[in-house]
DNA sequence: AGCACGCCGACT
DNA sequence: GTCGGCGTGCTC
């Protein structure tokens, strides 16, 4: 008699499981098993996903699998796959595909091409000094370590009164829980993992492996077979660390949970925090969040018990424990005025202080989140020079006397006259890095270096920041001035002020999670101040009740404020947006046809509660894109259109187009 | 990802 | 007339 099974098989490319009849001989459970199968020309080593009793209907012929090799992962693990393919709508294929599927072939199936050893091990990191635990963080460890010992699912968000504390926490927490094993430990930077992988090394030795994106493909190779072998069971590392492939998983620990780089922005768009909490859920183990200053997202879902608020008895905002921040670097409004903005970027206020911190021989930042020296503003009409072809506005560059398109990077030499009303009272606006630099240098008699880019130095995707030619690296100085970003580069507890220049220009960006972004940037600035320095925010409106709790640290206030406003416009986390974005140079009649049909169809708004917005033309680098984006609450609706939406836009042919779920700017 | 097939520009 | 560019499509 002649019984065949079957098997499908997923390969790590834009490609649905295929299927393939196992030869005789062959195993039948290899569910999870590495298996080598006929691909076009060539073949190609892929996962079985499923085994079959039968060939799919209208399948005849199908083609015998190779070889099997060992087992890549466990159920679980294909279940994260299969959600992170769900969830994020993309191919299985490239699912596995970031899942380091192809690493793993590289190291260990695949015949390697020369005898060579392994990558040289790094250099034993050194075991940095850990801050002392606070007495609020000692008196957290009982409640945190009570959700390790159950081996259930759940997931914990932590409040740290100071970044430095992560480390503290993930080494207390091996001190009191002896036999950990397996758990990731997710990191925003790669210099952050650096610290809690020396302090961890020290003392597991191999048990501990980095994952990040700028390791060399060797080396990265080589951490993935170590984990797949088990020989490595505590793995760090930066936003893919949360796809490690490990067997089991008994801990996973995001640190940062609000950090912006825990999204990717290309290929697979997963944001590693939701993924964290997704794979704590299907392998029934606890995840733990921690925050100085948690995301919207993240508080809410400890209002709704969805999350717990370690050290809160209850749900409700007004009851969670924030840190302590006594002690903490003071927080001043000062107050601008339109009449001083003509002269002046600064108070009288920031102004008497830079002196005193001149004189005292400290260091100060200034914080402004603008390159360039300022805007182009017509005195006689009142309209800002533009961009022709992105809209924005120009950024005027003293260097060169050109101004720059912030988004395209076209560069136009500044015009004499005003294009829309001919006049000739063209006038800087608005403040920017070259500006801010050219004053202090002024009042204080000093050179502030201007901070550019941090120290990275390849482009690296786990870091959401982009490269930009024209930047260089620059010394840390006494007077420094830089955008939100140039923070990074500088250590806890260096600065005596740290000066926000334009509260506005932070609260006033078109994006409804400006001021979460913002409490974010001014709780990081505070950090690099030391104890009894100054953290001074300039306002036109200094009794806005956002500046208000910020000053005060009343993060209880900031959320519950915030989360009644998200509430009432219907934003996340009271909703949820998927983002499509198309790349069509050509705005042909086909796709506006089909995008009129998701809007219409799709999207119905009073059946299905599903919102459409758009589309609209937005410029990108070369190029245009068309951009529209779903917005609803119910997630599972939502999905549901978004995949019928992507389904339509596959069927034109030649259309290039992303979808980003959960996008973190639209 | 490979590796086909396929349809336009400069060559012996 | 052909060689070859890589743009688009398919792989059970």
């Amino acid at each position: 008699m002649l019984f065949f099974m079957y098997a499908n098989v997923l390969f790590p490319l834009k490609l649905p499981p295929l299927t393939y009849r196992i030869p005789d001989g062959m195993p039948i459970d290899i569910e999870g098993f590495i298996v080598k199968a006929p691909l076009g020309r060539q073949g190609a080593y892929g996962v079985v996903t499923e085994v079959l009793g039968s060939a799919p209907e209208g399948l005849q012929g199908l083609r015998e699998l190779d070889e099997c090799r060992g087992l890549y992962a466990g159920r679980s693990y294909l279940s994260l796959i299969r959600w992170l393919s769900q969830y994020y709508l993309t191919a299985e294929g490239l699912a596995l595909k970031a899942c380091f599927f192809d690493d793993f072939i590289k190291s260990a199936v695949a015949e390697p091409k020369r005898k060579r050893r392994g990558p040289r091990p790094d250099a034993c990191l050194p075991c940095m000094e850990l801050p002392a635990a606070s007495g609020r963080l000692a008196g957290l460890m009982s409640e945190i370590s009570s959700k390790l010992s159950t081996n259930k699912y759940s997931t914990s968000l932590v409040t740290l009164a100071r970044t430095s504390e992560d480390a503290r926490l993930v080494s207390d927490l091996f001190e009191m829980q002896q036999d950990m094993r397996n758990v990731i430990i997710a990191v925003p930077e790669i210099d952050r993992m650096n610290r809690i992988l020396g302090c961890l090394s020290a003392k597991f030795g191999s048990r501990v492996c980095g994952l990040h994106s700028r390791l060399t493909p060797a080396k990265r190779a080589d951490a993935v077979k170590r984990i797949l072998s088990g020989e490595s069971d505590i793995v760090v590392g930066t936003r893919s660390a949360v796809l490690a492939p490990m067997q089991s998983v008994s801990l996973i620990i995001v640190n940062q949970e609000q950090s912006r780089s825990y999204k990717a922005q290309e290929g697979l768009r997963y944001n590693a925090r939701d993924v964290a909490v997704m794979r704590g859920y299907i392998s029934k183990s606890p995840v733990i969040l921690t925050s100085v200053a948690p995301s919207l997202e993240s508080v809410s879902n400890c209002a709704t018990g969805k999350y717990t608020f370690i050290g809160s008895s209850g749900r409700d905002v007004s009851s969670f424990d924030f840190p302590d921040r006594s002690g903490r670097p003071v927080i001043r409004i000062a107050r601008l005025t339109k009449k001083s903005r003509e002269q002046s970027c600064f108070s009288s206020d920031t102004i008497k202080k830079a002196k005193d911190v001149m004189k005292a021989k400290e260091a100060m930042l200034f914080l402004i989140n603008r390159k360039g020296y300022s805007l182009i503003r017509c005195d006689d009409c009142g309209s800002t020079l533009d961009c022709k072809r992105c809209g924005v506005p120009l950024v005027f560059h003293k260097a060169g006397s050109a101004a720059k398109c912030s988004l395209c990077g076209a560069e136009e030499k500044a015009a004499v006259s005003c294009p829309e009303c001919s006049g000739f009272n063209l006038a800087p606006s608005g403040i920017g890095l070259e500006r801010v630099k050219e004053e202090i240098d002024s009042i204080c008699s000093t050179r502030a270096v201007v901070l550019q880019k941090p120290a990275g130095r390849k482009k690296n995707p786990d870091d959401d920041i982009k490269p930009d030619e024209d930047e260089q690296e620059s010394e840390v100085a006494a007077f420094c001035v830089g955008t939100a970003h140039a923070v990074r580069r500088i250590d806890e507890g260096f600065l005596n002020t740290a000066v926000f220049v334009s509260a506005e220009s932070m609260l006033s960006m078109p994006d409804f999670r400006a001021r979460e972004r913002a409490l974010q940037e001014i709780m990081q600035s505070v950090e690099l101040v030391k104890p009894g320095g100054t953290v001074i925010i300039q306002s036109y409106r200094p009794d806005d009740r956002f500046l208000k709790a910020v000053r005060s640290y009343d993060l209880r206030s900031f959320y519950a404020d915030e989360l009644a406003e998200r509430m009432a416009l219907g934003y996340p986390p009271y909703s949820n947006i998927i983002l499509f974005s198309i790349d069509a140079a050509s705005g042909s009649r086909e796709i506006e046809r089909t995008v009129d049909e998701i809007a219409t169809e799709v999207c119905d708004e009073y059946k299905r509660g599903i919102t459409f917005y758009g589309p609209v033309q937005v410029a990108s680098g070369r190029g245009s894109r068309m951009q529209f984006f779903m917005k609803a609450r119910d997630s599972v609706r939502l999905h549901k259109a978004a995949e019928s939406a992507v389904r339509r836009l596959e069927l034109i042919k030649n259309l290039r187009f992303t979808v980003d779920v959960d996008p973190l700017k639209i």
